[in-house]
DNA sequence: TGGGTCTTTATGGGATACCATGGGAAAACA
DNA sequence: TGTTTTCCCATGGTATCCCATAAAGACCCA
């Protein structure tokens, strides 16, 4: 089953809204989640976007911890408190909130990319530089050591 | 399906009322319980809210100890006891009591913020600071445990 | 292969519904 | 009777729904 591939640029309009690119609304479809679960990457200027399987994987986090105790009411801020659940509307458009706008640093554009099992919103400026470092990162450990890159739990 | 998720502020107005977040409504509403019911954090400056998924979770914690045993009492005194039902009217919102006034801090703001199976109420500007902290323990906790949540997941 | 048509997609904009908030009046309380 | 609570309605702003349009791509047929 295919997930989120390859990456698109799309505008956003006076109301803040902008378009799912339809590839990816294809796969939220299959998904089946009611609207996109969104939450701000603790790590770069991005924001993780997905369906019941990037929810599953951030409850999955919090479940280590017993419920009521500080541990998990903390790790419960940090995660659920640093998401949201836009919906989507009839033309396959969601709106940029506030506060993935601050996070993000997103004005008038929006880069979507996806990562197989979720996709990142990025600022395609910030992407850009991002994915530059990436890219040098990924040979850097694909020369160096080798223990299998790919397919393994990112997170 | 989705618990409560995502921050808002929401201001209290001369009676001292204050809207509840419509998304947290809406999944209040979905939970079926009547009203709210809030108990005061044990170990932090807010209240805990929610319907009947906390409500389960504060007894399993209770039932942990016998009953009729001086723990169980001492137990439900302090869980019970630091407890409200406040009623939600017709448009959606509480009135803060006198109680979490005093254990938040709270004025004329109220923060609300998810987490997932409950939400919690905040003074603003404390939220902001436990906020900060929640993340720095969020981070330590989550690559202290997993393997190597190292992320560089280009594609 | 080439031309044309039809569908999909991104984007713009108007109209409507929803939401947070304020305030008045009835009802309950002391 | 004075005070507080509860219910109801008003309003401004925002988000949501719906339709229009243009461009790009897919598809078909000769």
């Amino acid at each position: 089953m295919a997930g989120f591939v390859s990456h698109f640029t799309n505008r956003l309009d006076a109301k803040g809204r902008v378009s799912i690119p339809a590839p990816f609304r294809a796969v939220l479809a299959r998904d089946g989640f009611e609207g996109l679960y969104c939450i701000t990457s603790a790590h770069c200027d991005a924001v993780d976007a997905g369906g019941n399987d990037l929810l599953a994987e951030i409850s999955k986090r919090s479940e280590a911890f017993a419920k009521l105790s500080p541990d998990h009411d903390a790790l419960a801020v940090a995660l659920f408190g640093a998401s949201e659940n836009p919906k989507i509307d009839g033309d396959g458009r969601v709106t940029i909130s506030d506060m993935i706008k601050e996070h993000t640093g997103i004005a008038d554009q929006v880069t979507f990319v996806g990562l197989n099992y979720k996709f990142q919103i990025w600022e395609p400026e910030k992407f850009r530089e991002y994915r530059a470092e990436a890219q040098r990162r990924a040979l850097a450990m694909l020369s160096g050591q080798s223990p299998a890159p790919s397919q393994g739990e990112p997170s």
